[in-house]
DNA sequence: CGCGAGCTTGACGTTGTTCAACTAGAGTGG
DNA sequence: CCACTCTAGTTGAACAACGTCAAGCTCGCG
C-alpha cells in the first residue's frame, strides 16, 4: 500500500466524466484532502461493517465490490474500472461500509475526506444531479440483478455475467479473465461447479471459448436470448 | 381515479418528513403544478415502459411497485405506504419507467411535474441531500434483497417478507393482510404454493397465526433468526 | 344451490447444490 | 531436476429443495 503522489485532481478530472462539473477550486480543495493510494491484488481497501471515512475515487485497476455473507459466501455485487468513484449508499446512510471493496488487479484509488465531498454536495448543484443520475443508474443495474436472481436459471445467470463482463469491464474480445471460477459464481449467485458446467456447455454450443484465462464470446445475441428466456 | 382537491401542499407538508426542506414559495410552486388522484384498489398509477411525467407522491392508501417479467411472474420491488414519493431511477437516466405502480388500496396521490422537481433539486441543496439520504436507505433495501434471493431458501425469504410487512407496511399486529398470496409469493420471490407451506409450518411452530386476512406475529426474533440462517 | 376465484394440499420431476475424487499447473525444497 | 504440496479447476453421483401440476377445498356471491 504504497503512497503515491500522483498528479492532480485538474489533471485526473481531464480524463474522467466524475469530476466535469467541478470548477478549479473545488478541485484544488478536493486535491488538497486527498491520497492516492496504491494496493496490491487482493489487498482490502475497505471492509463491510467499519465506518466510512473517505469517498473513494478509483484511479486505476479494477476492484470489486461484495457483500460478505456467512459461511463464506460472497455477493459480488459489482466491478469497478477507472475512472469512478464507488458509491456506498452507508455513507449517506449510517456512516458505515454495507460491502467490502477489494482490489481484483493492482490498483490505485484516490481517499478523499468525506466531508470534503459532503460540503460539495451542497454547495455545487450539478455534481450534486449528476451524482443521483449516477447512483439511479445503479440503482437500475441492482433492479435488473434482482429480476436476474429471483427468476433466472444457471444460464441466464451465467450469460449475465458474461454479459456484464464484457465490454463494460473487459472491453477486449477476446479478454484475460482476471477473475477466478469463485468470482464467477459470486457474481452470478450460484456455485463455482455450476459456472464450470454451464461454461463448457457453452463453449460446446459455440457461444464462447475459453483458453485458460482467456475467454472469446462469439455469439453475443445468443447469450441475449439465453439471459432473456432465463 | 377521481380527480381530489385535496388541501395544498404547505399542510400536507406538515404531516410529513418528505418537503420539509421545502420554504413556502417552493411548496407553492409544487402546488401549482400537481394534481391529487384518488386510485381504486388494482388500478395502475403508471405503467412500466411508459414515460415518465410526473413525480409521484403518495398520500393515502398503499402501493405495490413491481418488475413485469414474461411468463406472468411479477416482482415485488417495495410496497409503499404514505406520506412518500415513488422513487424512479429511470427518471434520472433515460425518463422511462421501470417498474410498474399499481393501488393495491384505495389511494390517493399527488402527481407533480417532473420539470419542477428537477428545478427544485438544483435550487435546494438541503431537499437534494436529503434525496439522496433516501435512495441511499432504499439503495441498501435492495442489496438486502439481492442477498435474500440469492443466497436465502424460503423459510428465510418468507421469513425475511414478514418482517418488512411488519411494522414498516402493516404497524399494528395482528394485521389484515391488503396482499393475496402471489403477492406475497412475489415479494418474496418464491411461488405461491411454496409461500403457502412456509407459512403452514411457521403457524405450526407458534411462531405466527393466521385467521382468514388476519396476521399475527407472535415471535419475531425466531424470524429474524430464521431470516439470518436462510 | 351452484359457480368461480383464491387458497390449500399432495405427488412428482427438475434443477442445482453438495460432496468427494481427480487433474493440472505453479511454487518449493531437497 | 525431481518429488511434494497447494491451489484452482473439473467431473460425476447422490441428494435436497423447490417448482410444477393437478385435484380438492373454502367462501362469497348471484
Amino acid at each position: 500500500m504504497a503512497q503515491e503522489y500522483h498528479n492532480n485532481c485538474s489533471l485526473c478530472g481531464r480524463n474522467s466524466e466524475v469530476f466535469k462539473y467541478m470548477d478549479k477550486d473545488e478541485l484544488k480543495k478536493i486535491d488538497s484532502h486527498r491520497v492516492s493510494i496504491r494496493y496490491k491484488p487482493g489487498e482490502i481497501i475497505f471492509k463491510q461493517g467499519t465506518p466510512c471515512y473517505n469517498f473513494i475515487c478509483i484511479t486505476q485497476g479494477l476492484v470489486k465490490l461484495y457483500i460478505e455473507h456467512q459461511r463464506n459466501r460472497n455477493l459480488i455485487i459489482g466491478l469497478m474500472r477507472p475512472v469512478n468513484y464507488i458509491y456506498e449508499p452507508g455513507f449517506f446512510v449510517d456512516k458505515h461500509h454495507h460491502f467490502t471493496a477489494l482490489a481484483a488487479e493492482e490498483t490505485t484509488a484516490c481517499l478523499i475526506d468525506i466531508n470534503v465531498m459532503k460540503e460539495l454536495f451542497f454547495s455545487n448543484q450539478a455534481f450534486s444531479y449528476d451524482f443521483i443520475q449516477r447512483i439511479s443508474r445503479q440503482a437500475l443495474g441492482l433492479f435488473d440483478r434482482i429480476s436476474s436472481c429471483t427468476h433466472k436459471h444457471v444460464f441466464g445467470k451465467v450469460a449475465d455475467t458474461l454479459l456484464y463482463l464484457h465490454p463494460k469491464i473487459y472491453p477486449e474480445n477476446p479478454f484475460y479473465l482476471s477473475l477466478c471460477r469463485q468470482d464467477l459464481a459470486d457474481l452470478s449467485g450460484i456455485t463455482k461447479e455450476s459456472v464450470i458446467r454451464v461454461l463448457k456447455k457453452f463453449q460446446e454450443e459455440g457461444i464462447i471459448s475459453i483458453n485458460g484465462d482467456q475467454i472469446e464470446i462469439f455469439d453475443r445475441e445468443r447469450l441475449e436470448v439465453i439471459s432473456d428466456k432465463g
